[in-house]
RNA sequence: GCCGAUGUAGCUCAACUGGUAGAGCAAUGCUUUCGUAAAGCAUAGGUUGUCGGUUCGAGACCGACCAUCGGCUCCA
């Protein structure tokens, strides 16, 4: 028996379980999904965690009574009779019918019957008792539409044996404590405060020296690749904006414009339009293509207060932003090269893990986007075929498009699993359209450029969310905002140990020398709850023989080494990494 | 924005059914100079998220707002 289909089976009989408790819910849809399965339910009442213990003790007494999974088939008549107080489910009946359906699958388990395609377990015995868990309880609009009511949805992980269930749940709970917002703040690398505003991050200095290491690589790399590093103003004439398509499409996530002197300035929500500008600055020549225009970039994006998330979803972040112009037959090349920077970054920061989707328009929806059908199947093809060359797996996501084009987006996981957007290629036709952005051909005639937009790390905020979490807070050597500790063992040692200190801050390293009168143990434990790479603990023996006891992170004591040799370790460790 | 939960010292948490806020760590001062995960003593630290209401009396009850958390919708 599949594992899927037993969630699933699960989801009916908790539907059931609920039915019981509350004879006048009406139902929404139950699917099984990743680890457990959920149901929608329209409740007289709003549940409480208290709840979900009794409709658990419900569902297992429920399962005990062995009862079978019936299948039938039905007319969309008769579907709709059983179903005549389900308005939901009805809804459902009725879009079945329309897309061509003549009859309808229901199962009934005891005394629930469900609008429901299968497969079931034949009967309840097949279930294993003791491996779920009812999880969390949330809203949840109906069909996925914020204009539909809100349903309570109750979330169910499901495994096959009650240890899976158990490493599960242990497996959940350890990866909380690798939470980012948790470790920023136990390792003070960033706050966000309500007297600042949500969704507005302050930087301290250990998080600084690491947003800074992160830059000075990618710089490093962008320059490597024909990049040119630009800077741009934070605001911008409105007009800008009104004549790309922001004001009409990208309205709802823009902060209001501010008035000076007459005229309006716009917060920048994106770094393109400056990019563009510097681009127009001039007549551009064949010869000049391609253009890699980069910057971090700050923007300012109005995200509603439900969606903020530490520094994984601030309301103003760093974008590690870039505008490609190159012309039509370079966009192969330059999208792989893209994709090549990316991967390679990605590797660099230790990211093992991530998902690849191809963002095309809603088809059903085409108003929500700049552009005419010709020029963004052109640019969905562009992308797809380089996708499909470097032979990289993906999903074609419809509707996940921006308005202005068609993006391959790079998902980095969190902690618990849960997918962020960070890099992103786009292939943009219109706003050279837009913005009459040209450069002179071979053939001494004006022709159209071609617009790539891309970050490689998404935003820095986002990007050391994820790194944070990816490595538990415990980075690198490279990474590190502190590398190294030094530790006297007692005060006769302060002055070797400032010698130490010195040695290691003069090759570049970031060192601490930690005099302060408190314990070596007191140290020790400061340093590993810092998640220190190295801590060196000096006393009489290394003073002697100019030498340091080094303490390597998680390892614990590795023995006595003469400084020289520990400083010729640390440069290869660092090698290495990058 | 929507549904639900939460908000007490810098951090982690206490305070019985409403009776006037307490502990550990951190901080500061003194003592201790210490060999691999917490030395000792003392001091200071709070309009209990904000505003309003109920009450003789509110950290606790009610309302509005703000922020955070888990989801939904939306996104780098």
């Amino acid at each position: 028996m599949k594992i899927e289909t037993t969630r699933h089976s699960l989801a009916h009989i908790m539907a059931y379980a609920v039915q019981e408790l509350f004879p006048r819910t009406k139902f929404g849809i139950g699917p099984a999904i990743e680890n457990g399965f959920y149901y929608d339910f329209d409740l007289p009442r709003s549940l409480t965690p208290e709840d979900l213990p009794k409709i658990e003790e419900k569902m297992k007494k429920l399962i005990k009574e062995n009862l079978t999974f019936r299948k039938r088939l039905l007319s969309i008549k008769k579907a709709k009779e059983i179903f005549k107080n389900q308005s939901y489910k009805l809804e459902l009946i009725k879009e079945l019918a329309e897309n061509g359906s003549r009859e309808v699958s229901i199962y009934q388990v005891g005394n629930f019957i469900d609008l429901c395609k299968g497969p079931h377990v034949r009967s309840t015995k097949e279930i294993p008792i003791n491996a779920f868990k009812l999880t969390k309880i949330a809203g949840a609009y109906w069909r996925g539409n914020e204009k539909n009511p809100m349903l309570q949805r109750i979330y169910g992980v499901a495994f096959k044996t009650k240890k899976e269930l158990a490493d599960f749940l242990k497996i959940q709970e350890k990866a909380e404590k690798r939470d980012h917002r948790k470790i920023g703040k136990e390792l003070d690398l960033f706050s966000i405060k309500e007297e600042v505003g949500a969704g507005l991050v302050l930087w301290h200095p250990k998080g600084a020296i690491i947003r800074n290491i992160i830059e000075g690589f990618w710089r490093k790399e962008h320059r490597k690749r024909g990049y040119w590093y630009v800077y741009t103003p934070h605001i911008a004439n409105i007009k800008l904006w009104e004549k790309s398509g922001h004001t009409k499409f990208y309205k709802e996530n823009m902060y209001p414009p501010m008035r000076i002197e007459e005229t309006d300035y716009q917060l920048k929500p994106m770094n393109c339009l400056a990019h563009v500008q510097i681009y127009k600055n001039k007549i551009r020549s064949y010869r000049d293509l391609p253009i890699r225009y980069c910057e971090l970039g700050t923007v300012y994006r109005y995200e509603k207060s439900g969606v903020l998330h530490g520094i994984l979803r601030p309301r103003g972040f760093t974008q590690d932003d870039s505008h490609i112009f190159c012309q039509p037959n370079q966009i192969t090349e330059e999208v792989s090269g893209v994709l090549d920077l990316t991967t390679f970054l990605l590797s660099s920061f230790g990211f093992k893990k991530y998902e690849i989707d191809l963002s095309v328009r809603d088809p059903k929806n085409k108003s929500k986007y700049l552009g005419d059908d010709k020029i963004w199947k052109k640019a969905e093809k562009a992308l797809e075929y380089v996708l499909k060359k470097k032979k990289l797996k993906y999903i074609k996501v419809e509707g996940e498009a921006v308005f202005y084009g068609p993006k391959i987006d790079i998902k980095l996981v969190d902690a618990i699993g849960r997918p962020w957007q960070g890099p992103t290629i786009q292939v943009d036709f219109n706003f050279p359209e837009k913005f009459d952005l040209n450069f002179i051909n071979q053939k001494g005639k004006k022709q159209r450029v071609v617009m790539i937009h891309r970050t490689v790390l998404g935003s820095m905020e986002r990007f050391l969310g994820c790194l944070l979490e990816n490595y538990g807070g415990a980075l690198p050597l490279w990474l590190s905002p502190e590398q190294i500790w030094v530790i006297p063992v007692g005060a006769r040692h302060k002055k070797y140990a400032q010698t130490v200190r010195e040695q290691f801050s003069d090759k570049g390293f970031r060192v601490e020398l930690k005099d302060t009168a408190e314990t070596v143990s007191k140290k020790i434990r400061e340093g590993e709850i810092q998640k220190i790479p190295y801590l060196l603990v000096v006393g009489d023996k290394e003073v002697k023989t100019k030498s340091v006891r080094v303490r390597k992170r998680k390892k614990g004591d590795i023995g006595e080494m003469k400084v020289e040799k520990f400083l010729k370790k640390i440069k290869i460790e660092i090698e290495k990494k990058k």
